[in-house]
DNA sequence: CTTATATTTGACCAAAAGGTTAAATAAAAT
DNA sequence: ATTTTATTTAACCTTTTGGTCAAATATAAG
């Protein structure tokens, strides 16, 4: 007999939820428990404790998270192009899930070890390409000048941090500023590659 | 006899640092009875409870942040003047406490009503303002169109974002880049001010 | 000095939350 | 059909954690 996945499955969704939603500290197993539709002996069963259930969770995250970074440079394109795609692609698993900045933000700061391990392995050579990349197009100025851990920086601001703040930004608006705010999240899209185009492409390089 | 005032600074330190740290739900009430040297009675018998000494800490970081704005719109400046000064202002305060973001965040995502609503009151005077300033800069083509809302949240991403995410940035960057990292939070300052200008102005309008 | 008031503590309590166990049930293998 | 293995549960245990209390100590007032 083979353990049943989909009790396992189940219990995995309602654990992403639960975590994403929550962050490790503030996540109750009961709740992941609920939310699965069993009782928390069996979640004990399927994974011995918090941590290692959490873990599994964690390394998912990553892995979608690094699985951006490597299509984009599995392609062919211009530095500019590749910045954009990264745009792209985070946009969409952002839209996807848009308790992920809280959710990395959160396990950053609470164990940043694990994270940066995690992370090394999978991202650390994208970035390195993506570092000299930038380094040559602004010797060539093709780019304005620009550190690039400030430029790559720069951009993952421009698309994490606002899913974080959304909701928040929506409650303080006041009502005549709403229309502002319709279909800000899909956008950001648009708006953020607009944004580092214009702050990128030199001004007496009008096409 | 008057209640002992240093003793229940020790606890408010004591509370900020490790809220901060931690958040709500990740901050132990011990953890903070120790670090102000006294023990858990003591911390009960100055604040009735752990929500009542958040909510003291909590307020006071919102004050903080509310701070910063009202003082850019007492002075008399250009928008992108404006702009550039709460760069300015909310680097120094996040250089004088990197654990605010984490802080924020966590909170606005744990609880945002009460974020909106403490946040309302402060901060949405100055944010109408700048709207309308903004909007209005863009319709004299000062400055390239875009969004005011989308503006506003592509500063504070670039500002806020980084201190969150410069421990693990560090961590992951191989030794080669390190000197791409040095002095990194202090230099968000100009680094942002440049990015932002850049995007801002008009490509026809080099001076 | 004595009384009153404020401060501080150790010991304790109750609730929450993670985790375990033994027994029941279901499914597969023989 | 019977044995074996996997799944599921209710009840229980342990640790953590927020919170209380009565007693002790310090400080100010009369």
């Amino acid at each position: 007999m083979v353990k049943d996945s989909s009790t396992e499955q189940r219990i995995i969704q309602a654990a992403r939820r639960v975590f994403l939603k929550k962050g490790m500290t503030g996540a109750r197993m009961q709740e992941i428990a609920d939310e699965a539709g069993i009782n928390k002996a069996l979640l004990h069963y399927y994974f011995r404790n918090k941590e290692k259930l959490f873990e599994q969770i964690f390394e998912e995250v990553i892995v979608r998270i690094s699985e951006g970074l490597k299509k984009i440079f599995e392609s062919d394109m211009s530095v500019l192009e590749r910045l954009k795609s990264i745009v792209d692609i985070y946009n969409d698993i952002l839209l996807d899930n848009r308790y992920l900045p809280f959710f990395v933000l959160n396990e950053m700061n609470r164990n940043p070890e694990m994270f940066a391990k995690l992370f090394e392995q999978k991202v650390v050579v994208h970035m390195r390409k993506l570092f000299i990349e930038i380094q040559k197009e602004v010797e060539r100025g093709e780019i304005n000048s620009i550190n690039p851990a400030h430029l790559l920086l720069n951009i993952l601001s421009l698309i994490i941090f606002p899913f974080a703040a959304y909701p928040v930004m929506l409650n303080i608006a006041p009502e005549e500023f709403r229309p502002f705010f319709n279909n800000f999240l899909e956008d950001r899209r648009h708006e953020v590659k607009q944004f580092i185009t214009n702050a990128l492409i030199p001004k007496n390089n009008v096409s």
